[in-house]
DNA sequence: AGAGTCGTTGAACGAACGTTCGAGAACTCC
DNA sequence: GGAGTTCTCGAACGTTCGTTCAACGACTCT
């Protein structure tokens, strides 16, 4: 059907299907505990055939977790373009998040179990964009801070704690028991709107502080 | 000096040693990605000589998981039998796991990060206790919501953030810059008893339900 | 039809893996 | 001091690992 492409499709098609079920695999099975043949044997793809796409077993690591980070990433900005409401944007931030773990659970797996995985030159590259998206999270929660933060709560304590409870989603959700993205997002939210501001936070925090002593 | 003791003392005392060390290699390679051969070089044990102590590589894995478990619940046991205060009983539980994380963070890296590494016979025993433990947070979770929860969150999502929370904190703390055990107790404490608990909890429930044309 | 990529492969490489084994220290008890 | 147990180790086992390489069919251009 093309004329002038030579063809990429066909390769490039090829390449996402590795990635996908090689990312199912890692997902199961660890990144360590993954062999190429293992990998071979789920994608259909020779051992040596897999070496025409990615230039090692790391670098097919990097790719699955740059690919699935940059599309997280992306989506998110553009979702906020049009959103400038405090509550609203953290609550765009966290749908984006949950949303996409649901979806691509084995992806997103990958993502947060085997950050340290890869080796320092292409980890950094991975860490670079966290920390873009680490950072974007604390802009989202100063917004939300200016209508007045629970004292007490150190706000990298409370970024981190948001971090936690999305990303621990993975270690849990059972899709025929569970929420769905929807429902987890307001629930998550609800939890970490409410326990971050101040008012009824104050109250906990002191009475903690009392029961401690200091 | 001992007179009728045979002498497992001394092996006892290496046991924990190379846990210990076993444990913290670990946390920093992984499972799969460290070797008996690590093992035998950052213990000082040769290589063979680590199969007088432990079966297998497995079972060191499961003795580590198990040993560290264990402690965390029965300190945690014996800490709840004085307190009733359901409000006082959360924070007994939160404190209990941070303290144990920030005092053995590669143990506790070990526990929580290489839950599936463990092959199914050993896997399901460390996974009772693990049932036990979480049956336990509902139960204080209970206490707490006789005070009135917050609508819109399943206890289950609620119970699951709180471990979150809790369970990530492996992934970022960083002793020299951030919090210790009491105040991180605090401040997790303070999020999700205001974040899960009724009247302000209401409102932004229902805010997000709204929103979303719910 | 012939040159030149693109995609694929089986076979093989050396290295590293978990585990075993038999021999021998070191120690306790009689 | 000799028997028996506890502890340690070097050497080796067979297997699996990530990666390489030369070769070959399929396809596009001229």
């Amino acid at each position: 059907m093309p004329t002038t492409v030579p063809s990429p499709r066909d390769s490039e098609a090829k390449l996402q299907h590795i990635l996908l079920h090689a990312a199912q695999t890692f997902a199961e099975e660890g990144f360590e505990g993954t062999s190429m043949r293992d990998i071979s044997r789920v994608t259909g793809v020779s051992l040596s055939g897999l070496y025409y796409y990615f230039e090692s077993k790391q670098k097919l690591l990097y790719l699955i977790q740059y690919n699935t980070f940059n599309f997280i990433m992306e989506r998110l900005q553009a979702r906020l373009d049009t959103v400038n409401d405090p509550a609203t944007r953290l609550r765009v931030f966290v749908q984006n998040h949950i949303e996409y773990f649901l979806s691509h659970p084995s992806e997103m797996k990958v993502l947060a179990h085997e950050e340290e995985a890869l080796d320092p030159p292409l980890r950094d590259e991975v860490a670079a964009i966290k920390r873009r998206y680490y950072a974007l999270a604390c802009e989202i929660l100063d917004g939300v801070a200016a209508e007045g933060l629970a004292p007490g709560i150190p706000p990298r304590v409370a970024v981190l704690s948001l971090f936690g409870m999305m990303n621990w989603v993975y270690k849990w959700h059972n899709p025929e028991i569970d929420p769905g993205a929807e429902e987890l997002t307001n629930g998550i939210v609800a939890i970490f709107l409410n326990g971050v501001l101040e008012e009824k936070a104050a109250l906990y925090a002191s009475e903690s502080r009392a029961r401690t002593g200091d």
